[in-house]
Order: C-alpha cells, then sequence, then structure tokens
RNA sequence: GGAGCCAUAGCUCAGUCGGUAGAGCAACGGACUGAAAAUCCGUGUGUCCCUGGUUCAAUUCCAGGUGGCUCCA
C-alpha cells in the first residue's frame, strides 16, 4: 500500500450534479478526472449520456469518456484493468486523482475487483441467445441445472441475464461458472476514499426530468435516429435512446417516449441509489456543500 | 338567488343492492461479480370531503354544511 497514492471516488444517482462539482475539485486539487459511466464510454454516445461538454473536457482532463465505439465489446471487468493500468501511470507523477460516475459495477470493479473470468465466444453467446428466444428461461434453468449446480443453487433464477453469464462462462471453459467466483475483495496499492453525492428524491427527480428537456432541446432525437440502426448493440439498450427507438418504429408516440425517458430516468436513479445505499464507505454529500466536501477530502488525503 | 351533478390512493376514475375498497398511470422498497443507463424481484401507499341521523354495522342510505362544475335566473 503506498500511503501516498489517493482515488478519490465520487459517486452518486444521475443528475445529482456529478460533473459540476467533480470539475471545480479538479481544479482545487489540480487533477485529472476518471469517469466510471458504463454509457459515456462509448464515442457514438453524446447527448443522450449527459457527457461533460466539449469545453469541460477541455478545462481537465478526463478518462473513460469517448474512448469505446458501441461496436466493440466492454465490460466491468475489462474497466477494472483499464483503470489499473492507467492509475499506475497517474500515480507515478501525481498523488491524487479523481474517480466519478454512476455505474456502481464499475465503481466497485476498481475499487474491490471482480473475479477474472475467460473471454468468450461469440458463437457460444448467440447460441445460449438463441436457445434462450427458442425456448425461454426454463431451458436456461435446466442446462445451469445440468451444468452447474452450484450456481443454479444460489441463483436468481427469474433473471435471464444472470443464467445466461453463468452457462456462457461454464461453457466456454468447461468449469462451473460458480468456480471462478472467489467474492474476496482485493488489495488496492493505493488509498480509496469514497464519497457520494444525494439530494432530496423530489429535487432529483425535478432534475432529471428538466435535464431531459434539455437534452432535446440539444438534439437527443438526431442523435438516436443516427443510431437507429444500431438498435440492437448492447450499448444502445439506454434510456433515452431505446426510447425514441420505439417511437421510429411507430410504437409509441413522440410524446410517450419523452414521458418514458423520464420516468425510466427516474427509476434508474432509484436503482443507483439503492447500490449505493448499501456502500457504508461513502461520506454523503449534498452537491452543494462545496466546502465541505473539499475540506473532508482534503483532510483524508492528510491524515493518510 | 334557484336547480342539478360531483367529492374514493399522488393523478384519472371504478366500486360497495349497508359488512372499512380497487384499476390504469405515477410512486415506493429490494437484489445484482462482466451486456449494469442493463436485468430481475417485491409493495396499495386511503379520515372513501365534514358534521349529524337511521342501523348491530355507514365510504355506501337520509339531512345539513363545505368545495367544485353545469344550467336557469
Amino acid at each position: 500500500m503506498n500511503k501516498n497514492k489517493h482515488l478519490i471516488v465520487i459517486a452518486g444517482p444521475t443528475a445529482v450534479g456529478k460533473t459540476d462539482l467533480c470539475l471545480e475539485i479538479a481544479k482545487e486539487l489540480n487533477t485529472e478526472i476518471i469517469s466510471a459511466d458504463s454509457r459515456q464510454i462509448y464515442k457514438e454516445l453524446n447527448v443522450g449520456t449527459a457527457k461533460p461538454s466539449a469545453e469541460e473536457l477541455q478545462k481537465v482532463k478526463h478518462y473513460f469518456i469517448s474512448n469505446k465505439s458501441i461496436h466493440d465489446f466492454y465490460t466491468a471487468g475489462m474497466f477494472e484493468l483499464d483503470v489499473l493500468e492507467l492509475l499506475e501511470n497517474i500515480f507515478r507523477e501525481r498523488d491524487t486523482i479523481l474517480m466519478t460516475g454512476g455505474s456502481g459495477l464499475y465503481i466497485n470493479a476498481v475499487c474491490k475487483g471482480i473475479d477474472a473470468l475467460p473471454r468468450v465466444e461469440k458463437e457460444i453467446r448467440s447460441d445460449l441467445i438463441k436457445q434462450y428466444e427458442k425456448e425461454g428461461i426454463e431451458s436456461l434453468r435446466y442446462s445451469l441445472q445440468k451444468l452447474d449446480p452450484a450456481s443454479y443453487r444460489t441463483m436468481d433464477l427469474k433473471n435471464p441475464k444472470r443464467i445466461l453469464k453463468a452457462l456462457e462462462i461454464t461453457i466456454q471453459t468447461g468449469r462451473p461458472y460458480s468456480s471462478f467466483l472467489t467474492r474476496q475483495s482485493k488489495k488496492r496499492p493505493f488509498n480509496i476514499h469514497k464519497t457520494g453525492l444525494m439530494r432530496e428524491r423530489d429535487e432529483l427527480y425535478d432534475r432529471i426530468n428538466k435535464r431531459v428537456d434539455q437534452m432535446l432541446e440539444k438534439g437527443l432525437e438526431a442523435e438516436a435516429k443516427q443510431l437507429f440502426r444500431y438498435k440492437h448493440l448492447n450499448p444502445l439498450d439506454t434510456v433515452g435512446y431505446k426510447e425514441f427507438f420505439e417511437y421510429f418504429e411507430g410504437k409509441i408516440s413522440r410524446e410517450e417516449a419523452i414521458r418514458l425517458i423520464k420516468r425510466n430516468s427516474r427509476r434508474y436513479a432509484k436503482r443507483q441509489i439503492t447500490w449505493f445505499s448499501k456502500d457504508q464507505e461513502i461520506k454523503w454529500f449534498h452537491p452543494e456543500q462545496k466546502e465541505e466536501i473539499k475540506s473532508y477530502i482534503k483532510k483524508q488525503i492528510s491524515t493518510c
């Protein structure tokens, strides 16, 4: 453990005000920002992901924004490795760096680690998806019970994505998925200080609704239209885009699409809150408590 | 001034021939070690406008009040 190196995490639900505050703190600490956001990573996704503006990106160096394509396959596990590698380089030159974002799994992958899993061949995944589509989740459950009974016992058997994951690893390696999981949290060679931003629910929802209106003004619909042909790609399974796709397909009205974007963003925020509130290491603040946050961070850095 | 209609969940409304009530939307709670802005699970949250009356029992029937809407003046 290097006592002089610090990763400052600033987590929080969507639209709480992470971007503005982090820019300010980064400037104050004369450092840079690592984004932990599973959608801002993609260069094709802009308006709908509320990325920092070009101007803001110029003021403070950001990592993991627009550095992947929606055609790439990317996961939390890859994010862990990429960030650790980056941190090794960054910490040669500076002692402190910020990491901010709303993707709880990504943040955990960096802070606690995630068990290493092998890469899965495309055909295995697509075959399993075909099996799911043709024969339903029952069929997946049956396969799992046969191939990895340990996972079958502990897993949420109503969640197709979970079963699919376990099966693809098991089939790829010939070893049960459960045998890869140690669930041990990894030690990091640097200090981690977690803070979180939170607002009253009403206040947060109001900001979400308004931000969606702003996205529309900035051209969300045009962006979605351009990406419509890629709607089958996972990164496009995202609030703000998928609702517009439904509209383009004539399934819902434009008005309804906008209503659903707002609602789904609110629900997303709720899920983030549930995830983050489980993390006892997070010290919570209201985004307007700027001075308190800054002094808290400085204190954390100096007392370590 | 007179008459009629309405008042039930956050919203729009259904319902109870008298036995304390439900649907859509919204909301709320949770799970989550690799697609995570994803995926999955769970939950009616209620002075049935108020006050009396009738009744074993009133959100339901009756009367009055209050508020809203409409019509006649």
